[in-house]
DNA sequence: ATATATGTTATATTTGTAATATAACATAAA
DNA sequence: TTTATGTTATATTACAAATATAACATATAT
């Protein structure tokens, strides 16, 4: 499995599991369909405990990343990822403000950070075996 | 006083306060070496605890963008913002991957974010007075 | 001198979240 | 009938956010 924790970060654990998750099916190591571990191996494998990795599915499924059922288990979403909608948009802007009026004071202009997402936007396609 | 806390936002007051003073001091309102509020006047205008106005001017401190002087007060930095070095440049690309790929999932392209960039952008900029 | 205002320190309490630990449940599939 | 799935329930530990009070040290104003 590509899950990778990192127990100082202080992201919380479920939050990473979310992130990765995400950052997989991006990188199309993981295609709609695509079934994922049940909570319970996966939190055998990572050495943590179910209910974190039931928390980390069960806000993904409510987002519309995932399908969880009952006894079949998890899947990425057959029908593709949810798509952004108003309130996601505004959330966005909402988060990106801060973070660029830092970013701005810190003398990383707006070339610079092109450039940073750029770089980012690269690591999401390239990698498709790691 | 321009702060406005969201008592609903699940995010936490203090770093409501910090992410509206950098703000404020990217739009220019706030200039180096203007003195801010001291922690009990602004605490008690905005109707919260004296240690969570403390807390916000403490970890911006910390950060390079306040100076406290424990009888005159809190006051911009006048040798203006901390520049970004090789550990905020890390985490900054740490903390955009994962949105970046759920942004992309959801249909929000590159050229989709940068216009939303330039948004932010001109928010910054133009509010001189307000 | 005295009072005032500054940030600081200390202690305690309440509330909520993250994470864990155990156990049991319902049910499709082997 | 067994196994594996997610689910639900209960409890516990650790920590963070926010508050409440009180006292402290000290530069500045009166």
């Amino acid at each position: 499995m590509f899950i990778q924790i990192n127990f100082e970060s202080d992201v919380p654990i479920y939050e990473q599991l979310k992130n990765q998750i995400i950052i997989g099916i991006a990188k199309k190591e993981l295609a709609p369909g695509d079934r994922l571990p049940s909570v319970r191996k996966l939190a055998s494998d990572i050495g943590i405990n179910l209910h974190t990795v039931n928390k980390a599915y069960k806000q993904l499924e409510e987002k519309g990343f995932l399908i969880i059922h009952r006894q079949k288990g998890v899947i990425i979403n057959p029908d593709g990822p949810p798509q952004a909608d108003e309130t996601y948009t505004k959330t966005l802007k909402e988060t990106l403000l801060p973070m660029i009026a830092e970013l701005e004071l810190r003398g990383i202009d707006k070339i610079n950070l092109l450039s940073i997402i750029n770089e980012i936007y690269e690591q999401l396609e390239v990698d498709r075996d790691e």
